[in-house]
DNA sequence: CCCGAATAGATTGTATACAATTACCGCATG
DNA sequence: CATGCGGTAATTGTATACAATCTATTCGGG
């Protein structure tokens, strides 16, 4: 098995756009650029090593996430993303999370509410680790897919991936695992339980405050 | 000068991306294809007589933008986008925007809030046409712009180019103009004024709720 | 007749080439 | 000194070529 790169050897589908974006997303994530630098088409493709397409492709996905900004023969405008920026992005998954788990509440499977439970405790009685973030992820997945509108489906996915991409990169960074406290996915797995829909929102707004605080404070850490 | 193509010669930069973006969703939204129909790249070279980096870049966008689903090797799953969907979409803007509405209550200046409210009784007293919808977005533009929450602003951002591409779309089937009854962007406007967020914020939803009605009939209209 | 493997074709991911457009810099001129 | 203008070089939009990967069909065996 030939070890091509240093850490993401498999060659997955789309593997270079992918660094590219991971790039990027990390210099923004380490303030690495100031007010209005630009980065050009050809100074990433020689910082990244690979061709136009793949740059191209990440500069329009990252247009798309707003954190670039595409100019005609100028270069990409690096957008400005500190804890600001992030408090801003966590204050928009959390409206759209929070109306999701309100519409989720009456139509979510009993079936799978107990399942999610059940996963919550047995991760309690292993010690609270999760450290991938797997409890977190299906918990965020189950509620936004049963909203009843695909659309705010889709728009949560999009941010849980940016999430979960910011959290890859902070983990390479920091090797001490920063969970969140699970404690507050009971609250919202209790209000689901009780077809409860404001209950189970005011939870999930709680620990979606918690989580932006947290996401802030490690993107500080980070940057010191 | 040469008329290279048959309506949109003008050299504009991403002419040919547009160009598919457009094409697709307007397929989309005549229900030109049927659930799970697939269209692959060299397909879409063929139709719209553009290279494959355009047609590329156009899926790319339209997946972004949970309009089809790109899969390798498979071509791109075509999403359903009736009615329903439209509701749904209009369900998100609906959240994002009465959010930014409420936000902006306090924070707008005066001057700007006037300078609307001028330019709506000049509409009105001209007979209601506003056929570009120029006042339309003028008002949500301003409005998200002054949310505080430079992400909400994006995100609205993007919706209002969505929807905007979508009037062009219809105009382009239905010759008759249907402007929104600019009647509602009062209430918004006085809620405005008077900055309580609250009232803005129902106005608001009160007025997207009934653009939400109007888009959907405009699509069937289309499809009939 | 049903099922699995091999092969051929199709499709995408990536690399590169070309052309149109534009930003940047220097200079002439009012 | 400010300002408009030209020319050059940089930058992007588009086209095309190549290779890896996957799908689907076909052929052989049970």
């Amino acid at each position: 098995m030939p070890s091509s790169t240093s850490h993401s050897s498999p060659p997955h589908p789309y593997a270079n756009k992918q660094r590219v974006i991971r790039g990027i997303l990390r210099g923004l994530m380490e303030g690495r650029w100031q007010e209005n630098d630009r980065l050009t088409e050809a100074s990433a493709v020689d910082e990244f090593g690979v061709s136009r397409t793949p740059v191209r492709e990440a500069f329009l996905a990252l247009q798309g996430l707003s954190l670039l900004e595409l100019r005609r023969n100028c270069g990409a405008v690096l957008l400005p993303f500190g804890p600001s920026e992030l408090a801003d992005l966590y204050a928009v998954r959390s409206l759209l999370e929070t109306e999701a788990t309100r519409m989720a509440a009456t139509r979510m499977p009993a079936e799978m509410v107990e399942s999610l439970i059940e996963q919550f405790i047995a991760i309690r009685k292993a010690g609270e680790a999760d450290p991938d973030w797997k409890h977190d992820r299906e918990l965020h997945r189950g509620i936004a897919s049963h909203s009843g509108n695909r659309r705010l489906d889709s728009e949560i996915a999009r941010y849980g991936e940016l999430i979960q991409t910011m959290r890859e990169i902070v983990a390479e960074h920091l090797r001490e695992i920063h969970s969140t406290s699970t404690e507050q996915h009971l609250a919202i797995l209790e209000g689901l339980r009780k077809q409860d829909p404001e209950k189970a929102a005011a939870a999930m707004k709680a620990h979606l405050t918690q989580a932006s605080e947290s996401a802030i404070a490690a993107m500080e850490a980070m940057r010191s």
